[in-house]
RNA sequence: GGGCUCUUAGCUCAGUUGGUUUAGAGCACCUCCCUUACAAGGAGGGGGUCGUAGGUUCGAACCCUACAGAGCCCA
């Protein structure tokens, strides 16, 4: 056997195993609780990032472990059609072809989609795999299968009908690049260096001018006021009369309108209600005309009057050399400002006017907001629910259609006269119009379906309730077995785009919550604190980091960095800890195996079996509550030092036969024991590993498979044991540290009094070990000074330790000075407290015994390093 | 501009309702050791007074106030 854990094999091995026997396939079982994870699904064009590794992984642990405890575990995988990211895809990669997205027909372009979402797409559920991932494969599913599809349509037909989704004309944020309206939460705000330009406006039937300052001069184009504050008694004077747009000399009129910040710019606001959101709302308040200068692409309209056709960027710069070169530009500033991005293509987005289908949120929103503030859906960590309930309580309409061809195409028709009629299909949409006009002559070509596809979130919000057809048919077993699942793991970033969407529509169509749990995850950044991205270059490659350090290692190394919402500061070393950790279990495994369980006499090493066994109900525990808390890197943390100290540099080196001799049978097979209970709860961490020695441990069926093995029971252990394990094992330690502080070799054998009966009959049980371990020959009890021998104390008992070559009384002064000088500023500060009296009247009576008892143990230390000093001198 | 969160060892973070030793962990660091499970290892060790200044309390890393710095969300 290798001394070094070699995975590659394994892993394989393993996981093609586990699909073997449908270990991962979970269906309803009136004996097993279900326990059900939706994955997030990642985008059908996504390929495994770091962000990714981290997610899944945690949502592997939960879900092995689910297992092990006997649930009935699913945890569903998909794919998200991500409507825009696939579409600029396609549209690039047809356009590397010359083909034109424009030359197309819309099925003609369809059809080029879902040939490279056969052919690319979903590469990622594939890496998931080598990452251990146990998801339900056989329940796989795309947003746009068939049976989320329907759900789909009939929720908007619901929801329509209900009268929630109306359609309006509205100010959106428009993606010029994408050509499609964004909702608000998909538009990425960013500080931007720009330019502030004041531009002068000449007062018509005056010399007057007035200057405003803008960001955007290419908008001046659709200019059709100025406005000031009505109280600004620089240009009251001016209000009701006109000025002239420059270049296209456009009289419009000066309104007053306490929106205006009079100390922002010179106080003068021109208004272009087309194109921005503000501006909008004055214009409908003052009347005031609407000009859209603006092309769907971003160039430059009819109505602009100048430079039509030209990009708006390229206008901008062309207004402003006209500006100046005519006069009208005053002076420009540098100006930090914020600027909205398509959070799918990155384009500066741009304010619009257009008519778009909407969701009315408030009543949908009200039962999302106060079953998770009821604590019927629980965040953890907690702190969302402030970022939550602000976003709930000023929530807008969703803007939910987008001008792009690959989704779910909204199922609204309409008719020459722009009668609306919404249904599945066009013969029952032909059904409804005929009945809704009273004219049974319309015919199919009479109707136009909308060109428009909803949002991809629009289908992901149901995303709990489709993958188990719980929309269309909500009796069906899988949907009310499954249904609400129990913990969602997912990014903070995506907490309004698809959490409390979801929330929503978990109690619009089932009023019952889609979710138990959301544990939020933190954002993976790299050692410099900065996200990792494509352009940085600043992220490793998650498959080669596991062939690197394996699978188990790169999850162990992801694990231990996070704490639940915090974002983490990836380190590539945390993998290499990762990989030694499995290699010090692998290492464990090959000294049991070495070991010849044929001793005669049975002689069990029964202090250490006990302890250690404590120590394992203690850990059970523990990890137990880090998992109900999703605790998860400090459950990991805890079974880390539980096997890496408790286990190997403890236990196994307190049982370890000397050389040549062989260990009693009771003793291997309880320590064989130990090491299965570890490896299950070591499972859900490090699944390949694991299940490798959990068969090389022992001949199993290849049914028996640890993945499906119990979890550990919780039992209750004796602290006494623990505490007296714990003061031998300090002592072992102390015993080395003044070997070596005295150069004395670890390995020399030296004597040691214990001073009184008490301390020796509490060390009896681990007398052997202190022995064996801190090799000590001679272990006595004494009452008597050891003026020979070295000094110490351990919890208020007094020791001595003979080293053979004597005493550097130099030396030993020193330490005893620096020990004594600690033990009397700690005696002091508990003396403090217990000669207040008013810390004695007030605090409570075991406080005030655990001071005393410092005290006590204080006291002791000090009168023994005292007594050795004067020794000494 | 409004709201939220954070600031503890070189780094990343714990520290539960204020009171088990004048604060813990992992990693990193220093010394010694290639000892027959593991150098991807072993033994030992050093290191912080808890952002700053006040306040409440018998007692504060923990509660309150102000200030400084960092981040997030919304506009």
């Amino acid at each position: 056997m290798s001394t070094h854990y070699n995975p590659k094999a394994i892993e394989a091995k393993w996981y093609a195993h586990w699909l073997e026997h449908g270990f991962f396939h979970a269906t309803p079982n009136p004996d097993q609780e279900p326990y059900t994870v939706i994955m997030p699904p990642p985008n059908v064009t996504g390929v495994l990032h770091m962000g990714h590794v981290l997610n899944n992984t945690l949502q592997d642990v939960l879900v092995r472990k689910a297992r092990m405890e006997g649930k009935a575990a699913c945890w569903v995988p998909g794919l998200d059609h991500a409507s825009i990211a696939t579409e600029a895809k396609v549209v690039a990669m047809l356009k590397a072809q010359g083909i034109a997205k424009s030359d197309l027909t819309r099925e003609a372009f369809l059809q080029h989609v879902w040939e490279w979402k056969e052919k690319y797409g979903g590469i990622i559920l594939e890496q998931l795999k080598k990452l251990g991932a146990s998801c339900d494969w056989e329940r796989t599913a795309f947003t746009m299968d068939p049976g989320p599809s329907e759900a789909v349509q009939s929720v908007f037909m619901q929801l329509y009908e209900q009268g929630y989704i109306y359609q309006g004309t509205r100010m959106v944020h428009w993606d010029p690049l994408g050509k499609t309206a964004l909702a608000d939460d998909e538009v990425v705000h960013k500080e931007v260096q720009g330019k502030l330009y004041y531009i002068r406006y000449a007062v018509v039937g005056s010399d007057e001018q007035v200057t405003i300052a803008t960001t955007r001069p290419e908008t001046l184009l659709g200019d059709t006021a100025i406005c000031v504050h009505p109280e600004d008694t620089r240009y009251q004077h001016l209000i009701g009369k006109k000025v002239m747009v420059p270049l296209i000399k456009r009289a419009i009129p000066i309104i007053a309108d306490e929106y205006v910040d009079p100390t922002f710019g010179t106080g003068c606001l021109k208004v272009t209600p087309a194109h921005d959101m503000n501006d909008h709302a004055l214009g409908l308040k003052h009347k005031l005309a609407t000009i859209d200068i603006l092309n769907e692409d971003g160039t430059l309209s009819e109505a602009a009057g100048l430079y039509v056709g030209e990009d708006r960027f390229v206008a901008r710069k062309k207004i402003v050399q006209q500006l100046e070169a005519e006069g009208y530009l005053l002076k420009t500033e540098e100006h930090t400002h914020n600027v909205g991005f398509s959070e799918r293509t990155d384009a500066v987005v741009e304010p619009r006017l257009s008519t778009q289908w909407f969701v009315k949120m408030a009543d949908l929103a009200a039962p999302a907001l106060a079953n998770v503030l009821d604590g019927t859906i629980q965040f953890h960590p907690a702190k969302f629910q402030n970022m939550y309930k602000a976003w709930l309580e000023g929530v807008h309409d969703w803007c939910i259609s987008r001008q792009l061809w690959w989704g779910h195409r909204i199922p609204a028709y309409y008719l020459a006269d722009g009668t609306v009629v919404v249904a599945k299909d066009k013969m029952a949409a032909l059904e409804k119009a005929r009945a809704q006009t009273n004219n049974p002559a319309l015919t199919e070509a009479d109707l136009r379906q909308d060109e428009d596809v909803l949002d991809t979130w629009f289908s992901s919000w149901l995303w709990p309730q489709s993958v188990f057809e719980g929309i269309q048919n909500k009796k069906n077993a899988d949907f009310r077995y499954f249904y609400p699942t129990n913990d969602l793991v997912t990014a903070p970033e995506i907490i309004f785009f698809w959490v409390a969407r979801m929330v929503m529509a978990g109690y619009a169509f089932q009023e019952a919550p889609p979710f138990k749990n959301v544990y939020f995850t933190g954002i993976v950044r790299d050692t410099q604190g900065r996200k990792m991205s494509k352009s940085l270059g600043n992220s490793p490659e998650p498959i080669a980091l596991m062939a690197q350090y394996s699978a188990d290692g790169v999850r162990v190394g992801m694990l231990l960095s996070t704490s639940a919402g915090n974002d983490l500061l990836f380190d590539v070393k945390h993998c290499e800890q990762g990989r030694n950790f499995a290699n010090k279990i692998w290492n464990a495994f090959r000294l049991l195996q070495r070991w010849e369980a044929t001793a005669q006499p049975e002689e069990a090493h029964v202090a250490a079996i006990a302890w250690f066994q404590g120590r394992l109900d203690q850990v059970v525990e523990e990890v137990n509550s880090h998992f109900q808390a999703f605790r998860i890197s400090d459950a990991l943390m805890a079974l880390y030092k539980l096997v890496w100290d408790d286990f190997c540099a403890w236990y196994l080196e307190m049982i370890k036969p000397a050389h040549g001799e062989a260990m009693s049978k009771s003793t291997y097979a309880a320590t064989v024991g130990f090491f299965e209970t570890l490896l299950k709860l070591l499972h859900p961490f490090m699944p390949f590993l694991t299940e490798e020695l959990w068969h090389q441990l022992n001949p199993r069926q290849p049914k028996e498979c640890l993945i499906v093995a119990p979890w550990p029971q919780q039992q209750a252990y004796n602290g006494a044991l623990l505490t007296q394990a714990g003061l031998a094992f300090e002592l072992i330690t102390t015993i080395r540290s003044l070997k070596n502080k005295a150069q004395v070799s670890p390995k020399q054998q030296l004597t040691l009094y214990m001073v009184g009966e008490e301390v020796a009959a509490e060390l009896a049980p681990f007398a052997a070990y202190i022995q064996k371990l801190a090799h000590i020959a001679r272990l006595e009890v004494t009452q008597a000074k050891q003026p020979d021998a070295t000094s110490f104390s351990l919890k208020g008992h007094a020791f001595y330790l003979l080293l053979d070559q004597g005493v550097d009384s130099a030396e030993e002064r020193v330490r005893l000075e620096k020990e004594l000088a600690y033990a009397k500023g700690f005696l002091a500060s508990v003396l403090k407290k217990l000669n207040n009296t008013r810390f004695v009247q007030s605090a409570p009576a075991q406080v005030i015994a655990t001071e005393r008892k410092k005290q006590a143990d204080g006291e002791t230390k000090c009168k023994l390093l005292m007594e050795r000093l004067a020794q000494l001198a």
